[in-house]
DNA sequence: CTAGGGTTAG
């Protein structure tokens, strides 16, 4: 961020003076930055035709380089602010929300708060609406919501409008506190201006984010009750949260009734599906968006990917890395991200490594997805090399990343290793351990047979110890035939999960077979047939020419199961015979 | 001439 305080002062000279315009010059310049001209080259032609450097001609400058939608540069516009105070022009009633939303844009605080002393030193900050509302959504996009809430609290109630009520409660809901974005909605609803569709597709997003379907549903009512228009925002956020709150049904019901669908609306659904673990539906929309001639953009993108990675669709997954080769997409950050996750869990782990390598912007994410797609390849050295690469290029691992480094360690029995990462995760990157995490350790401790470590470790836990914890633990007792111990931990993994029992009693019933005690592991058995327990089968899956066969443990119903099963056997034998 | 809207991962 380039320093600003060096010009934060106003001139003093010019304190309570009207600047000087030149009726003449100003049209000129809108009608410049209306045509053709580019900002920057008005702007260069302002700074030289002295008549011409007045504050309106700034305004609309600033104006031009806030409002571009893609091309918006807002620091630019923060730097031509400055020029301006520095060259003796104050800042009047429309510079400061243009200017405030710039430094929104670039989430820059510090200039923020000194434009902030500039509008209290010209008198503008309360006595201006606009000012007042530009300024509680900085500090909200910021997340200084408590700057946010003062400026609301202290503006006189009846200026006070809807603008100024939703952009607080924006501001709580995209700053992770929904709930409390809703309560300010419903104090709004009790004595505050009557909310409008913007309003309206913010709190639907409330309520996605919390899940709660009851609350969304009772929005809509509100929607219905008060008339409110189904505009495409409306309806987007009508069907994203119904996606997030499990009502699948109405979800399709309020797609389905869109008059206008844009791209989001599409993306609503392909990433509200997948999220629901609806993989194939969400590819099923994204056939429907070709069919209807809808350009799919980066989100698209990721959702397929993702649905195509869920699936291990490996021959989808690559056209459309072929589409984005033939778009001239470049996969970088998000879109890159998730052709490596694809690439991983689709098998083809050298096609993850080479669109990892080509990728000129590493973040966390990319470095776990190709550190968590080693582990499950059981590459762990690669794994903990690219993790080294990691650290050295200064992006700090996250708790996921630790899982999947843990996990590479614990899969190749490289203990020492993965006890020193995962003390060194708390210590030195400052993650703290998860219950996830203490579960790696237990099951590092616990293959390397070092109990007595791994019961301490888990007494030793700063949270109640879930049935990952204690599955670890029943895992290396059943590695190590560790009868004891093992009931232990069942006795207390059914204690924390009385849900997870089947393959607790699965495990349990194989240690008292290896341990020789036929009479227990029958009991097992037994209480889990009376009690109706279910194995989950194992299950597998294949791509061929598009098309994906499933296959489960003792499902029948593949038409070409004897074959299939008669060339796995060769299989097995010959490689046996190695 | 000014302020507030919906979708993005491991």
């Amino acid at each position: 961020m380039t320093s600003i305080a060096s010009s934060s002062r106003l001139p003093h000279s010019a304190a309570g003076i009207p600047p000087a315009s030149d009726h003449a010059a100003v049209p000129s310049v809108v009608r410049m930055l209306q045509s053709h001209v580019s900002v920057g080259t008005v702007h260069a032609l302002v700074i030289k035709t002295p008549p011409l450097r007045t504050q309106l001609a700034y305004n609309a400058i600033i104006q031009a380089l806030v409002d571009t939608d893609h091309r918006s540069s807002p620091l630019e516009a923060i730097l031509v602010y400055r020029e301006m105070i520095a060259g003796g022009l104050l800042p009047d009633d429309y510079t400061l929300p243009y200017v405030l939303k710039a430094c929104a844009c670039a989430i820059a605080l510090k200039e923020g708060e000194q434009i902030h002393v500039h509008a209290i030193k010209t008198g503008r900050s309360v006595s201006n609406v606009y000012v007042n509302n530009t300024l509680m959504r900085l500090y909200a996009v910021c997340g200084e919501l408590g700057a946010a809430r003062r400026l609301f609290d202290r503006c006189p109630q009846w200026r006070r409008d809807l603008i100024a009520w939703t952009t607080l409660i924006q501001g709580y809901v995209k700053s992770g506190f929904p709930r409390e974005g809703l309560r300010l909605f419903f104090a709004m609803c009790e004595d505050g201006p009557v909310a409008d569709e913007m309003t309206l597709a913010i709190v639907l997003s409330a309520c996605g984010r919390l899940g709660d379907l009851s609350l969304g549903k009772r929005i809509y009512r509100y929607m219905l009750d008060k008339e409110l228009r189904r505009d495409v925002f409306v309806g987007n956020a009508l069907v994203d949260m119904f996606l997030k709150c499990r009502g699948l049904k109405f979800a399709y019901r309020m797609f389905g009734q869109m008059q206008v669908k844009n791209v989001v609306s599409w993306n609503a659904m392909i990433l509200g599906l997948a999220r629901q673990g609806k993989f194939g539906d969400a590819l099923k929309v994204f056939k429907n968006m070709q069919s209807a001639g809808v350009e799919p953009d980066d989100v698209t993108i990721v959702g397929v990917l993702n649905s195509c990675a869920n699936l291990g669709l490996l021959e989808s997954g690559k056209w459309v890395h072929a589409y984005l080769r033939k778009n001239k997409i470049w996969p970088d950050s998000f879109i890159g991200n998730a052709l490596v996750d694809m690439y991983a869990k689709c098998g083809s782990i050298d096609r993850a490594l080479s669109v990892f390598e080509g990728m000129t912007t590493r973040d966390v994410y990319s470095y776990t997805a190709i550190i968590v797609g080693l582990a499950m390849h059981g590459e762990a050295a690669r794994a903990l090399e690219i993790f080294d690469e990691m650290v050295i290029a200064g992006v700090n691992p996250d708790k996921v990343t630790f899982l999947g480094v843990l996990s590479a360690c614990s899969h190749a029995g490289l203990t020492q290793e993965g006890l020193q990462l995962f003390q060194e995760m708390s210590a030195v990157y400052g993650v703290e351990p998860q219950t996830e995490h203490y579960g790696c350790a237990v099951d590092l401790l616990g293959r390397a047979g070092m109990f007595a470590e791994a019961e301490a470790l888990i007494k030793a836990m700063p949270m109640e110890p879930d049935y990952l914890v204690w599955g670890a633990l029943l895992g290396a007792c059943r590695v190590h035939g560790k009868v004891k111990l093992g009931e232990f931990a069942m006795k207390n993994l059914l204690k924390v999960d009385p849900d997870r029992d089947g393959s607790a009693h699965v495990l349990m019933s194989n240690i008292y077979s290896s341990a020789h005690r036929w009479q227990d592991a029958l009991g097992t058995r037994k209480s889990m047939k009376q009690r109706d327990v279910e194995k989950i089968p194992g299950c597998s899956s294949i791509e061929v020419d598009g098309q994906v066969h499933e296959f489960r443990k003792g499902d029948k119903s593949h038409p070409k199961r004897s074959e299939i099963s008669r060339l796995l056997d060769q299989f097995m034998s010959h490689s046996r015979s190695h």
